[in-house]
DNA sequence: CTAGCTGCAAAGCGTTTGCACGATG
DNA sequence: CATCGTGCAAACGCTTTGCAGCTAG
C-alpha cells in the first residue's frame, strides 16, 4: 500500500478522509492493471476485508471520479468499468462480436481533441474512450459467413 | 407513415414481421429528429396506441439495433438514447457541467476511423459518438470559480 | 396454419439512498 | 468532539424475461 502515498495525500488535501476501506479500494484499482467493475473491486477488497459493502465501493468511486483519479467507462456490458487514470493515456477498441478489447494509443485522439477545441471551444475529456467495432478476425468471419445478419449470441446488443 | 416504406421493406426482407406497433415505434424514432429514451418513445407511441408495452419497445429496439437502423448511445444519463441512423452522421459533445449537448460533424472522426483501420485492422463503428467534456461557457465559470473542485450538483457524475 | 410478436406481470440487475453506528482528524 | 464515512437494508430505475393469447404471412 506504500505506493498509494501520493494519492492518499491528494485525497486528504481535498478534505476527504482516509479510511482503510478507501485505501483498499484504491489499491485494488491501482494494481488491477485494467478496468474493473464495481463487483470485481468488491471481490478484490473482500479478500482482505470481508465486510466491505457495495455502497462503500460506489461512494468511494464517486469521490475518485470527481477527483479524476479514476475513469468510468461504459463498455457496453451493462455495468461501468473503472480504471486508474494513468499519465499514460490510452483507449480501448472493443469488438462487438468477440468482446475482445485491445488498446489504442492516446496519440490517435489528441488531434481530435485539439480540433474540437478549435472549432467548438469545447474541451473534450478524452481520458478514456471506448470505441466499438469489429476486430480484424471477426471481420473475416463476417465476410465468410456472408453478412452481418447475426454474429453470435451476446449479453448485450452491439450499438 | 408513408416514408417508412423502405425501412418496412428492409425489415420484411430480413425475416422480421411488420406489425403496427413496430411501425409506430419506427415512426416515433424517425420523426423525432434527435435521440430519444425508451420512455420517450413509449410516450410518443402511446398517443396513437395506448396499450403499447415497454417490453415491446425494447424488443423492437433490439431488432433495429441489430439491423443498424438505430444507434444506442450512453449519454451518461442512466438510460440509453436511441437515434435513427442517418446517412448524415454526426456526434455529440456533452457538457458534464451544464448537460448541454451540441453536435459534432462526422468529418472530425472519419480520419480517426481510417487511422485505426490502418494501424490496428479494427473497423470502428463510429456511427454515433458521445464525447464528454466542458463547454466553452462552463470552462469560463470553472476558471473564475478557481478550479474544478465542485462544479454543480448533478444526477450523474462526470467521468 | 404456425412461427413469431404482443401485453402483462414479475423478476433481474447495477446502482443509489436513509439511517444509526463508528471512526477520523 | 464534531464530522464524515461505514455497513446494512431497502429502494430505485431501466431493462429483460416467462408466459398465454393473438396475428401476420
Amino acid at each position: 500500500m506504500s505506493c498509494e502515498r501520493a494519492t492518499a495525500e491528494t485525497l486528504k488535501q481535498s478534505g476527504q478522509r482516509l479510511t482503510p476501506q478507501r485505501l483498499m479500494i484504491l489499491s485494488a484499482i491501482r494494481h488491477a492493471g485494467g478496468h474493473m467493475s464495481a463487483a470485481q473491486i468488491m471481490e478484490q477488497v473482500k479478500e482482505s476485508y470481508a465486510y466491505i459493502d457495495v455502497s462503500t465501493v460506489y461512494r468511494t468511486l464517486g469521490v475518485l471520479k470527481r477527483m479524476h483519479l479514476v475513469s468510468e467507462t461504459d463498455m457496453g456490458l451493462g455495468e461501468y468499468r473503472y480504471e486508474w487514470v494513468e499519465r499514460m493515456r490510452h483507449h480501448h477498441l472493443i469488438c462487438r462480436d468477440c468482446d475482445n478489447v485491445s488498446l489504442l494509443d492516446d496519440s490517435f485522439l489528441t488531434g481530435l481533441a485539439a480540433d474540437i477545441l478549435d472549432d467548438h471551444g469545447f474541451r473534450a475529456d478524452i481520458d478514456h474512450f471506448a470505441i466499438f467495432g469489429l476486430c480484424e478476425e471477426c471481420q473475416r468471419s463476417a465476410d465468410t459467413s456472408g453478412g452481418k445478419a447475426n454474429g453470435k449470441a451476446k449479453g448485450k446488443e452491439g450499438a
